[in-house]
DNA sequence: CTGAAAGCGCTAACAC
DNA sequence: GTGTTAGCGCTTTCAG
């Protein structure tokens, strides 16, 4: 690869004029800046990123740390993220910790040494460490997907737990008593807990309970969907929130498939409100957020905190409640419902 | 941020030594060892990898360049291939080009200035400037997603254009003969030409041909599905191809909602399996692919080049044809046809 | 307007 | 075993 002194010896001029042309400094005369510019390209000259960000102590770079790509809200977070982060100049680094939320610590520390200058999480729950590490390292974090009044940390996301408040008040005006979940990566960092604890702290305020065996912690697919929603129904359930439309859509497909009718029989709630959803038949019932504004506004924070050397604002994003055909009025199941699949399951 | 001197004086040894310890070298007596972890420990040290990178002359970061993330087989691509970058120790940098596939070339070149040792783009038609550049900085790179015996470079993906000729024959056989195509991104560079490319082939080998107004393009949503299916279905064919199960998903929906019996109308199938293309109704024929793999024997190939020092191999990975029920005996619309709407359409 | 030189943090010879 | 030193490629004073 060819660097800046060989650009300078084409040029037949001082390496500091090279990088005063690359840098679009003032003070460089139009004849030398032409013949440095031919030079450059000549030798299909780029700077090197390494070096550069030696000297100035700034990468021009945007981390990201995330549990998958195999959500579609994820992807699409992290979609906007990219984009936003390279119509701004900066390049983009991505981690992903799967099913082991233990390794993000060691992702935010590859991320330091990477030398990103701003940095996204998922959610409020993470590491202490990892906030200490970035604060000596100066580099500015945002923790999105989930907003959450009392973090000491900036924040950009949509509060989970009002969404799913509001979830739980909509099925309760319809009668609904007996509520399970089904919950992505219970007890972990990705915001799930939000969930929970909306759905919790609603039902406690109306002196209902979410029993433990009502929460089932399941993987983000259509087929583990299905197969949760059979832990639950021996629960005799009215309701089911999962934190997911996916995991929403497999479930209710199973319900439909055993012959139960919705929302009669029971009713079935998302999160996310993918275009699937209204597609369905029963249409399912979901929370609405959009993964893109937040993706785009996380990096635009960043690097507006970055540049102008401030702190990075937090933002409270909007959720919508979609009502659907897959949640309404209880009149729940009973021995003498004629299904003899439920009636072999609720023995 | 302190920096390896700062660990060398606080351990009282010099920042070789250091070095020696971060790297894991042999020739480090164990108590000095001690000191310099500790050291490191008390600091909260880590190493910057910008300086690295100019002292070796490697970054440890391997780059990705694909359209988007709002694709359910580029986001399971991207995801497969930065786990197992992450799994042999290298970090990943990711760039995505969205609706405009000249940016590619813009940021195969901000790769390279960052330096990654090795390069994934999407599809096997590129700017050929970029595999310049690319060779004369020593970068390994690979073309995933479409598998082309004819490219000079390596690549690692699914032979498309077999793919989609076992699709036309298997509509063949069931009597059609008039088709349609709805394809993302006609004309550029992300494999869809491939697509078009198996089914033109295979329909010239039979003697017919796919009228270029059959061909529209669409991007890639349920509701761009949907309105796609007026244009073709405006051309009386009796087969609808497309190059994505949601787009594939949005016609059917579509076709179903205006009336059409399916697969007796109209047939239609899709590309990539997607989990709810078994669950609609009718279901969907469809390819399935293993983006999964696809994108660890990527990450995996590009880094054992990397490490020995040799060529990329290349490698072509199944593709297999799932039919359903979207797709069967064509028994096409006439004017006789009772559905007023299919009347007015066709006119 | 341009060049010389120091230094960003790290590694790898080479000495001891 | 351990320290010294010379770069890796770039930016930035500071002279001129």
């Amino acid at each position: 690869m060819p660097t800046q002194k060989d650009v300078a010896r084409l040029a037949s001029v001082s390496t500091a004029t090279v990088s005063r042309v690359i840098n679009r400094r003032a003070g460089v005369s139009c004849e030398v800046h032409k013949r440095v510019e031919q030079a450059i390209d000549v030798l299909a000259y780029r700077p090197h990123a390494g070096a550069r960000a030696l000297a100035l102590q700034r990468s021009g770079t945007l981390g990201a740390i995330v549990p998958t790509l195999n959500n579609a809200l994820f992807a699409q977070g992290i979609n906007a993220f990219e984009r936003c982060a390279q119509s701004l100049g900066y390049s983009f680094n991505l981690a992903l910790f799967h099913d082991d939320p233990q390794q993000e610590y060691e992702l935010a520390m590859r991320m330091i040494e990477r030398g990103v200058d701003g940095l996204l999480l998922v959610g409020n729950d993470h590491d202490s460490g990892i906030f200490d590490r970035l604060k000596k390292a100066s580099i500015r974090h945002v923790c999105a997907w989930t907003f959450d009044e009392c973090s000491r940390f900036p924040h950009i996301g949509f509060d989970t737990t009002i969404a799913m408040q509001e979830l739980v008040d909509h099925l309760l005006a319809h009668g609904h008593r007996k509520f399970g979940m089904l919950a992505g990566r219970v007890g972990d960092s990705v915001g799930t807990n939000k969930c929970i604890q909306g759905v919790v702290s609603r039902l406690n305020h109306h002196g209902l309970a979410l029993l433990p065996q009502c929460i089932v912690e399941v993987s983000n697919s259509l087929s583990d969907g299905r197969k949760a929603f059979w832990e639950l129904i021996n629960n005799d359930v009215s309701a089911i929130l999962c934190d997911d439309d996916v995991i929403a859509q497999g479930a209710l497909l199973e319900a439909v498939k055993m012959g139960l009718s919705i929302p009669e029989d029971l009713s079935i709630t998302g999160f996310g409100n993918s275009d699937f959803s209204a597609e369905l038949s029963p249409s399912l019932t979901s929370v609405q957020i959009n993964a893109c504004d937040m993706g785009e506004i996380a990096a635009r924070s960043l690097i507006t905190a970055i540049e102008n050397k401030t702190a990075v604002v937090s933002c409270q994003l909007d959720t919508q409640l979609v009502i659907r055909e897959s949640s309404g009025v209880c009149k729940p199941l009973t021995l003498q419902d004629d299904s003899h699949h439920v009636l072999a399951m609720i023995g």
